[in-house]
DNA sequence: AAAGATTGACTAGTCAATCTTC
DNA sequence: GAAGATTGACTAGTCAATCTTT
């Protein structure tokens, strides 16, 4: 076992279940991964609204991306986007009824996905993985906030 | 620790690190990751040559873009591309030396960004999770070979 | 003048059509 | 006609310039 072989692996497993799921998502509930996502962290968020900031921030797709996405969700009738009345120089994007009806219709579809091409290799080591990767996630987010002495 | 943590937490990691060792793998060595993925892939094929299918098939970048990438490389001088005489439908890409120099200072930048973004943080765990992946990995391979009864 | 957000222009990556050899 | 490979056309994603509000 090299140095390396996490993060080869890694990186081969995303690439080969990322598109997989993508497709499957796609062709069975016409949602691409990228509106799952920003769906899911809407319909998560209390009272299903969050400020494209915000939405950048929780969201796996970048910030730069998010105003693409969200506006395609708009046309799509899945999120609506308003002005932030606390502060008008932000705007709150918010899930509406059709898009947590289609989130939720696609939601099992994603799941069960996940649990055929990924969670389901992984056994009794999932929650060692899962446990681990966040240290890493947690070290990133340090040392985004503070990058003092290393 | 919900079904999906560990594969949020890929998706989360892929995203946060990758961009990061490119850039630096970029600014520093004027090397692409997807040029470091390929040439990396040459330099340890036996005599340093494979043909392009073989290529897409090792690397971590597609088959699709191994083209591309190949023919930038070649550009660079960093790579040669010849018709491979056993078969002359197929071309071999083949390392040249100063893709072997190129790739060899560009290592440690590469493997010790590795360490301080990702494995660092894997500690005692880094050999679970590389063994955890790998068995995902093979699951793919095995059922792209043999689609058979599930 | 700084923060939040969008948008036009650019780069990376994919897909289907094509070319050559088997 | 199928396999190996490239390429033009398209889609996804990024970056810098811009606009509005604080």
């Amino acid at each position: 076992m090299t140095d390396t072989a996490s993060w080869a692996a890694l990186l081969r497993v995303h690439a080969a279940v990322v598109p997989a799921l993508d497709q499957e998502l796609q062709s069975r509930c016409g949602l691409p991964l990228t509106w799952y996502d920003v769906l899911l962290e809407l319909s998560s968020a209390p009272s299903g609204r969050l400020t494209m900031g915000e939405l950048g921030q929780v969201a796996v797709v970048s910030r730069s991306r998010v105003s693409r996405v969200v506006g395609e969700l708009e046309a799509a009738g899945l999120v609506e986007r308003v002005v932030n009345e606390e502060d008008r120089r932000s705007l709150v994007a918010a899930i509406t009824p059709a898009g947590r009806n289609r989130l939720r219709r696609a939601a099992p579809v994603y799941l069960s996905g996940i649990e055929r091409e990924f969670t389901r290799h992984l056994g009794g080591d999932k929650d060692v993985v899962a446990r681990a990767l966040e240290r890493v996630l947690a070290a990133q987010a340090g040392s985004k906030a503070k990058p003092g002495p290393g």
